[in-house]
DNA sequence: TTTCAAATAATAGTATTACTATCTTAAATA
DNA sequence: TATTTAAGATAGTAATACTATTATTTGAAA
């Protein structure tokens, strides 16, 4: 059985709501495409009307710009983090065997049932690794913040920041914990496969070694 | 007494030597203003060129585009800071003193002797924090790292990680520890400022408390 | 002292990007 | 049937990211 998911947006983000048109789903998902295959500085809105077989005008009547976009994509993204954490996590007691799945859900691309139908999650994750964190490292992150936009990423590592109390009730930086897990299990991969010697995983280019280096990591930490 | 310090750059990332000329090192004092004011993409060559008082043409024969002279900048503060590194944990016998000199040397903005007259270290801070990893989150990386640019960030990272095994040489990923302290004396630098929540040090927004996380991060981590 | 090469300044021009505006057509709804 | 509404088609603008050309200055070698 294949269920489909919805993840509720903040409308600041469009001026026509994607998820409710052909055209909308359709810039959704070609922007998906080209910004995974061509990098986000060379993505245009030029370039995704003419993907889709639209013309620009029409573009610019869902986003006001293309960083509105990317923030979009990665706002869904954690969204739909959010809600394999709480499936995957769901009913499990011990803490440490509950961030051990966050940190394996950040960690890799696993394949599930739950779906979203037109929005390929694998090409999301790998999106995020390369262009997560310009969503926020811009000159605007201040009033960016204000309109909510980074409330998914937030709400995240404040999930994740929870688990790690859990473990440990004493723990005194449990949110800065799970900001660096989240960043490092994107930020490791990116080097791993790009600038390896930044990492240990060079050999081998696998996931399961970044896993390993998290665990061991987070759990010496907080000291379990 | 105050030193001068060159910085051995990489010739690849330029045209014209900007260390070897008055324009050229306005070019890269006025870029450091700039970018540190108004952000990465706000920044272009005409708006440099006039904030010099010369000709876009002439930035141009200097640097290819605004990418390698970004690249440029972030080369010269990792240089720096490896000095520093050097510097300051010269004649130190103790690994573990050395490594959280090197945790406070990557948090904070040392004043000091060392000078090199033209450059704000201070804003290159800054500038890191909040553009350093588009040095290297782009769709040639690739290239740009056949070509050595990241030469400066390697060598240190290898540098930190060499002080981590000399306080465990058994511990297995002195690479991705070390880009880990790296990235993360930034980000959470980025995140207590502009992104609160995503820390445990809104309160304070003291740099002290980012020593005192990584400090505990890093010597739990290694189970010193 | 001349001369000659290199750096710089001044100016112009192009392709692309990041938009805005307008007008028409097609489809859905009341 | 009338009327919103979305989409398509087309045009246009300011800014960006460059390249090219020519003229002027400057400093070092002959």
């Amino acid at each position: 059985m294949k269920l489909e998911l919805q993840v509720k947006m903040n409308p600041s983000l469009y001026l026509r709501d994607p998820e409710q048109s052909e055209l909308g789903k359709n810039i959704i998902k070609h922007s998906i495409q080209l910004i995974h295959d061509n990098g986000f500085e060379a993505f245009t809105f030029k370039k995704l009307s003419e993907s889709i077989g639209t013309t620009e005008a029409g573009v610019y009547r869902y986003f006001e710009n293309k960083h509105k976009l990317l923030v979009y994509i990665i706002s869904w993204y954690w969204g739909w983090i959010q809600f394999q954490l709480n499936y995957q996590t769901n009913n499990i007691i011990d803490p440490v065997v509950k961030l051990k799945k966050v940190i394996t859900l950040l960690s890799t691309n696993v394949e599930d049932d739950i779906t979203t139908g037109h929005l390929d999650e694998s090409q999301l994750h790998q999106i995020l690794i390369a262009e997560g964190s310009k969503g926020y490292l811009t000159n605007h992150v201040g009033e960016d913040n204000k309109q909510q936009f980074f409330k998914p990423y937030k709400d995240l590592c404040n999930a994740v920041g929870e688990i790690i109390l859990e473990c440990n009730p004493n723990y005194k930086y449990p949110h800065s914990l799970a900001s660096t897990i989240i960043e490092m299990a994107h930020l490791q991969n990116f080097f791993m496969n790009n600038l390896p010697s930044l990492t240990d995983f060079s050999k081998s280019k696998d996931e399961k070694e970044i896993i390993k280096y998290l665990e061991e990591l987070v759990f010496n930490t907080i000291r379990i």
